[in-house]
DNA sequence: GTAAAGGTTACAGTAGCAGTAAGGTCAAAT
DNA sequence: ATTTGACCTTACTGCTACTGTAACCTTTAC
């Protein structure tokens, strides 16, 4: 398969893909002799898995962990778990930040004309805390 | 005011506030005869602008637009109000997002024995979608 | 005098790609 | 046979909002 099918397949960007090659993160696809990458069924799997994991949130290193975990057979649910937990913690926590901005955005655009005056108490929380 | 006592006082870093200078989101301070950066009372207020204004999530470009606009006369409060409910609107869809992806782990972490065994239901999910 | 604590610039690195340039290749239409 | 358009390649830049590091100068305290 060349990249634009993979890309199709994976809804991966060819720029993506390549990315990840270049970053270890699958290895290297076989060329052509025109030079082509050739991709294979692994690949595929591979790219699968990583953008299932990115879709997640997990950032594409942990996703490469993952990835490398998923294929070891001496692995344990323990490791997965502990590191899903850790990154189900971080989730919540920006979750909540972003509440707390939400919160705060809501009340000061409800509190705001929204006209012509110059007055206005979103810039007052801004100037004044 | 040097700019560590600056860097005190607001909370931000002297880096932070070197490259808000650089940037032009303040006005370059006045230096003294040794080349050190002298800030007065505008640049306090200003930073703390853009400091309140990063923390409610706005983007540095957003803030700075804001602080400018915080400045403006003639401005109106429904240039204000539209910035603030769009950023409102991206606010709330980050917060789906990471809300359909904490779902999602919360299930899977869930179903992991979390134990000494291979098998492991977080990697079937990012295995198998 | 010296050492610690500040200040300066400049450059590299972070995350995860997307955009662009400058080309080579392939398949189909003319 | 050629041309067109869609593909492929590498290499480089840019994005966000800083942080880290190097190499060096100044001030302050002892």
């Amino acid at each position: 398969m060349n990249i634009a099918e993979v890309a199709k397949y994976t809804g991966l960007s060819s720029k993506t893909i390549r990315y990840y090659e270049q970053q270890q993160i699958i290895p290297a696809a076989r060329r052509g002799g025109n030079g082509y990458r050739q991709f294979d069924k692994g690949h595929l799997e591979r790219l699968l898995f990583i953008k299932r994991a990115r879709a997640l949130g997990f950032s594409l290193s942990d996703s490469h962990e993952l990835l490398l975990i998923s294929q070891d057979p001496e692995r344990t649910s323990a490791t997965v778990k502990q590191k899903a937990e850790q990154h189900l913690h971080t989730v919540n926590q920006q979750i909540e930040q972003l509440q707390q901005m939400r919160d705060v955005l809501e009340v000061v655009v409800g509190q705001c004309s929204g006209d012509a005056q110059a007055h206005c108490p979103i810039l007052d929380k801004l100037t004044q805390g």
